[in-house]
DNA sequence: GTGTTAAAGGTTTTT
DNA sequence: CCTTTAACAC
């Protein structure tokens, strides 16, 4: 017996499939990480295939590191030639070895979204585009829009027109482009964009990587961008020994599970697969081996509320376990309060641990609360994506030091840390400088140097000067054979009084400064430890692609945090879905949205993959009033959980004493607008034994179902029953249908069969 | 050139 | 609510 009879025939069929382009629609907990990696094993065990020649493509590092960690463990030697790696990292890698090409140098370097904030605003303030009309943040988004879809500043300005904005946002693009470039630097969105620019301009470039990975392996699809999908498509369009373009593309996707348009993902990827490779085999996996069946049931019916899906019914053999949880509680105060210590007692009562706990919720802000109470608790507890730790203030200025070391001609990590710590050099001094750069052509480190020439600067070109010696003293030191990176950190502290500083200011905030600064050299040990040539270059590489879910790490016993976003890919046994409330979850934005259709319908792509998280117990809750933004909102139950057939749900009160088994009216389901007047009315009537129905009238037939009780109809499915009305011969029975809405039906006809 | 304070403004989600 | 920007005193 091999390791391939333990899959299901369809994961088999995927995992031996031979040749040529391979849609694997993969459902929640359908076991794909192991049909991928186990397809590449099968590869190269019994297809002869190189590990050297298999690139297999995830978002996140952590999604990478665990696909390696299961290749080497069932591939074993040679495993470590396989490219298993992020987009992001793997063009970054592309263009480290051929980027000069295009113009730019080797060395570039990447700017996260601040970098191109500060960027943006200078191109602002160059161009005088009036940033009250037209903030940055807009042209930025534009701009980013227009690199998803291979859009250049030069096809961005034609397609402008005679559009007063659209033309703005194109000068900014070009300029901002062109500063990039002098910058020798690259944002996010560059590295995919300039890596399907080298291919389709370097012939070279393009036959070395289509030679090189001759089979392709694509994880989470449905999230690609149309940069992505044409760079994959260019790798795999080489042709092998025989002439042949064979497509050895095999992705693996959920079109249910597409949560990234805002970042561009183009779900005509995944649903015009078969169009963009012809004779590709599609294969469909929909056994789950990861929920109860509640959990999977509730999934599925809060789903099919979506249109334009690929066909397909998610199905499970696990057990049926516990109803779906919902509690509406009084406040998000309550709220935070009362699933904290539900945790904390079912962990000390020895059910399970913290590690089994995963808290969701739809923005990071929702973390805050949770995080008072836990630390009021001492639960332990790890909130991913709060603030990124790169983003801090102190990390982002060494590192901006340590760029400036790489690379000089980074205008924005220069002008960062000019005058930090304070060396006297202010802002007339620096647009004194930077009007010089311009004028002659030359990057601002480049003007720095030559101090003493600019106009103007007699004086304070003697605090210049010392600047940029230090600079040259460190870029020497690295440069020398003998220099132990691991000491970079420590030198421009002590040659700059960063650290200093940090120590005569004395305060708490200032002690954490210092420890988030050790904590970021630990990093840069841990780098030069484990990589293969350790390079300033490569640590900075590092830092800047990672995300903060890459540092989660299952075997610490806490509680998780995050957004809904950050969960895909993750499963816990327990997974509470807090603030399921409409304006909340749905956010506002997506209910007010020009187009809400289909921005609720991401939404409710995003309340999918967040059930599906939950292996045994699913909790889910909303809050009658909640802070945002220092103002107190009330809002309702939000209509993903009214797409939950009542049957599958069980209703509990905050102090979970009462058990409702039907909720009053007002979950209604029309637009939850956010009003400080549109007070929640939601309440719930404690669910009372069902008498038999004999409403009086002798000449009526019996029922068997009462209020609150869910009951099953041909056409309408099930739905509870919110009132029976005896009317003459016949009762008037009055439905919720969760997929239909209330209808009213004469028991005599609509033949309901009760479902307990 | 630096530091403090008041007012304004703004939020989904992230590689 | 919290962060960022503007204004003003030193």
């Amino acid at each position: 017996m091999s390791i391939y009879d333990t899959l299901n025939p369809e994961q088999k069929k995927a995992v031996l499939h031979d040749k040529g382009p391979l849609l694997i629609l993969a459902g929640a907990g359908s076991g794909k990480t192991r049909v991928l990696t186990y397809r590449i094993a099968y590869l190269i065990e019994h297809r002869n295939v190189n590990p050297w020649n298999i690139l297999a493509i995830t978002f996140t590092n952590k999604a990478a590191n665990e696909m390696r960690e299961r290749v080497d463990k069932i591939v074993g030697a040679g495993a470590e030639n396989i490219w298993v790696s992020t987009f992001h990292s793997t063009c970054v890698r592309i263009l480290r070895r051929f980027i000069d090409r295009l113009g730019y140098d080797r060395n570039f370097t990447i700017y996260d979204t601040d970098d191109q904030k500060t960027l943006m605003r200078d191109v602002c303030k160059y161009l005088d585009i009036d940033t009250k009309r037209i903030p940055e943040k807009s042209i930025l988004n534009a701009i980013s829009k227009a690199k998803d879809e291979l859009i250049s500043p030069e096809e961005f300005e034609k397609r402008a027109g005679h559009d007063y904005t659209q033309r703005k946002y194109a000068a900014a693009y070009m300029e901002y482009q062109r500063r990039l470039k002098a910058s020798n630097a690259l944002d996010f969105d560059d590295l995919i964009f300039k890596t399907v620019e080298l291919f389709m301009n370097d012939k070279e470039a393009l036959t070395y990587y289509q030679n090189r990975f001759r089979y392709i392996m694509v994880d989470e699809y449905q999230d690609t961008n149309t940069a992505q999908f044409k760079l994959i498509h260019l790798l795999a369009s080489g042709i092998n020994e025989y002439g042949e373009r064979e497509y050895n593309i095999c992705v693996v996707g959920d079109d249910d599970q597409s949560i990234y348009k805002f970042r561009g993902a183009n779900i005509y990827n995944i649903l015009n697969f078969e169009q963009a490779f012809p004779n590709a085999k599609v294969i469909k996996l929909e056994q789950n081996y990861r929920s109860t069946k509640n959990i999977l049931n509730a999934a599925n019916e809060v789903i099919a509320n979506n249109k334009g899906r690929k066909q397909k019914t998610l199905w499970t053999d696990n057990e049926e376990g516990e109803p779906v949880s919902f509690t509406l509680f009084e406040s998000d105060f309550e709220e935070a309060d009362r699933i904290t210590s539900e945790i904390k007692r079912v962990v000390e009562s020895k059910q399970a641990s913290y590690n089994d706990f995963a808290i969701l919720y739809r923005t990071n802000a929702q973390s805050r609360i949770f995080e008072e109470k836990l630390v009021l608790k001492n639960i332990p507890y790890k909130i991913i994506g709060a603030l990124n730790f790169y983003a801090r203030k102190e990390i982002k200025d060494i590192l901006a030091y340590l760029k400036t070391i790489v690379n000089g001609k980074d205008d924005i990590s220069v002008k960062r840390i000019i005058n930090v710590p304070r060396r006297g050099i202010g802002l007339a001094t620096i647009d004194k400088v930077n009007d010089y750069a311009v004028l002659n052509d030359i990057s601002f480190y480049e003007a720095l140097v030559r101090a003493r020439q600019i106009p103007g600067l007699e004086r304070t070109a003697s605090k210049i000067e010392p600047f940029v010696s230090l600079i040259e003293g460190l870029r020497s030191s690295i440069n020398s054979d003998s220099y132990d990176l691991t000491g970079i950190i420590d030198d421009i502290l002590n040659a700059t009084g960063y650290l200093k500083e940090l120590e005569e200011e004395g305060t708490q905030e200032a002690e954490e400064r210092i420890d988030n600064i050790y904590e970021l050299k630990n990093k840069l040990v841990s780098y030069v430890e484990t990589a293969e040539i350790p390079t300033l270059n490569g640590f900075l590489e590092e830092v800047s692609l990672v995300s903060d879910i890459d540092s989660m790490d299952e075997s610490k016993d806490n509680i998780v945090l995050m957004t809904l976003h950050s969960a895909k890919g993750l499963e816990f046994p327990y997974v509470y879905i807090c603030g399921m409330e409409e304006g909340t979850f749905p956010g506002y934005m997506a209910i007010n949205a020009e187009n809400p259709e289909e921005e609720i319908e991401e939404e409710r792509r995003l309340c999918y993959v967040g059930i599906t998280r939950a292996q045994k117990r699913l909790s889910l809750s909303a809050a009658k009033f909640r802070m945002f933004r220092g103002e107190m909102h009330y809002n309702k139950p939000s209509r993903f959980i009214h797409e939950i057939p009542r049957h599958l749900l069980k209703i509990t009160s905050p102090d979970k004493k009462t058990v409702y088994k039907f909720a009053d009216d007002d979950f209604s389901k029309e637009s939850g607008q956010t009003s400080a007047y549109h007070l929640s009315q939601t309440h719930y009537k404690p669910f009372v034994t069902p008498e038999p129905k004999n409403f009086g009238g002798s000449n009526l037939g019996t029922i068997d179902y009462g209020i609150g009780d869910t009951v099953k109809h041909v056409k309408f499915g099930t739905g509870i029953v919110t009132n029976i009305v005896a009317g003459g011969k016949d009762y008037e029975v009055t439905v919720d249908f969760p997929r239909f809405g209330v209808k009213k039906l004469m028991a005599s006809f609509a033949n309901l069969t009760k479902v307990d």
